[in-house]
DNA sequence: GCAGATACCTGACTAAAGTCAGATATCATG
DNA sequence: CATGATATCTGACTTTAGTCAGGTATCTGC
């Protein structure tokens, strides 16, 4: 670290504040206290039992009734009780309030266009962000399975090939409108996995199934500025319980020497080296788990 | 940009919220309103005039008065009248105060260690928030005169240097420790120039006088996160008009063309290409403009 | 069916922050 | 020195946020 990097740590601090209070108030607007719009914003986000919204935000039962009765009195929100539990209620925003919420979404994002526009290197920029928005939400990163042929799948694949590109002596190239693979990386014969860290994709690993005991680990994936939380261990720990209740008996997978840190991942997670079992012209190691 | 730059942005945005609101909150742990802990701060970090701090955190004179009146009750903060304007009033921190005031930087200073000592690149999450404090505050970053031998002056060379020795086909070397022409950058030969950015140099250029009618402008450097702001022309403008100041009527500089951002500047700033004016190994360009 | 836990609601509070209309003293300027 | 601007202070508010002690209805596990 160079010149007083706790300095550093703490004019970041102090500037971010500045910017995340404007944006707070900024709420404020469309002349709404902050806790109203908080609830307005953590029920069109998604959540909808009257608890969670409360967990979420870190309100007092009393104050959370208050808000919603208030919101409720305004039009925004209608409440209803939870289908499963009587004692629950859940809460969910009426046309006025979907429309309210969207206003809230517009001052959001035109916020962040505005920011980024006048940013000289947007690019950097956001790869600064990520860094740090991951580090410091690093523990509520989850792995989730998903379709290979989702967005955010199609993010991670993306960048896995261009990273791919980068990194190979003989670069890579694979025909992205029609992966040839996506097909065998779904249920029943196979899966994928994304780690998602607050809704955007920073990660995936994909099991590539024929129907019989031996399935193909592939496409193991790890955002840049996520690298160092242990998360492509995390994956691989997943796709390996995923491949287990498959009733996959043998895993396999193939990788390139110029991905060190793969090697070494896979290597220390008990994988055993093996010949090689396919004609692919990219890797030139392969490995084998028995499960 | 990839993937969702805006949903990138806002997850930026929603991760720092949530860690900058347990920042600000962690000055309640002493007892002591938000507001308060707020002036106590500011004071601390060198704002004096009650107007100023009034205006810096955004308060009525009414909620200021009193925040005031209630820290002096506490013992911390003492005011006395303005010596220049009868109408202000001057605000410092009683020992008792500068105690308390110590306490809250502890607190900021663990808390940021803590965070550093979590992330598995700390370098490279430092550089990242520098980049998004810096684009942050850019209009907030000042050009001030200081010694060349201060602490922050040396950072910026000591950076200056590393870039020259990475980017110069030749390398570079300097020996720092007794830099030979620190002394001719001090007034009232030369002078040297710091812009600084929340408290912290980011980029600096000198002006090096041997008393004469011709003096050279040296070290001109800009902090990677800091550059696209326009800081490199700032900084050239204000070192020509403390030339001109100095009665000063010819400058030179030389530069090297792996330095091509440089080359452009200077042409740009009205700069002529001259003949080589020293033998120094270093450059290969050398420019000359007459005041 | 009963005890204890859980989810939400209500009423009665307090603390903190912010607003606004004067009052007072001082300064800058013609 | 008169006039208007400026800086701070005071008193009287309101709004927002948060706390706490009960109260009602419901669920879970025995």
């Amino acid at each position: 670290m160079t010149f007083d990097s706790i300095a550093r740590f703490r004019r970041f601090a102090r500037a971010v504040t500045a910017e995340v209070g404007a944006l707070d108030t900024s709420f404020l607007g469309r002349s709404r206290p902050l806790g109203a719009a908080r609830v307005v914003n953590a029920i069109g986000a998604g959540r909808t039992d009257v608890a969670e919204i409360r967990a979420y935000l870190g309100l007092d039962s009393g104050l959370m009734s208050r808000l919603l009765r208030s919101l409720e009195e305004e039009g925004l929100v209608a409440t209803e009780p939870h289908p499963a539990d009587a004692r629950r209620r859940v809460a969910r925003l009426t046309e006025a309030g979907q429309r309210e919420f969207s206003a809230y979404e517009e001052l959001s994002d035109a916020r962040a266009s505005a920011m980024l526009a006048r940013a000289p290197r947007a690019d950097e920029l956001l790869r600064a962000m990520d860094l740090v928005a991951l580090t410091l939400g690093r523990d509520r990163i989850a792995i989730a399975e998903a379709d290979p042929r989702s967005g955010a799948a199609r993010a991670c694949l993306e960048a896995y090939y261009a990273e791919l590109a980068r990194r190979l002596a003989t670069g890579f190239n694979v025909t992205l409108s029609c992966d040839p693979e996506a097909e065998a990386m779904v249920r029943p014969r196979g899966m994928f996995l994304l780690a998602m860290a607050d809704g955007l994709p920073v990660g995936c690993v994909g099991l590539k199934g024929s129907g019989g005991p031996v399935a193909e680990v592939k496409r193991l994936w790890i955002d840049p500025a996520a690298r160092g939380f242990g998360l492509a261990r995390r994956l691989m720990a997943a796709v390996e319980a995923a491949a287990r209740e498959l009733s996959i008996a043998v895993l396999r997978l193939d990788t390139n020497s110029a991905l060190p840190e793969a090697l070494a991942l896979y290597r220390k997670a008990g994988w055993v080296e093996i010949d090689r079992f396919n004609d692919d012209p990219y890797p030139d190691h392969f490995f084998e788990k028995v499960l």
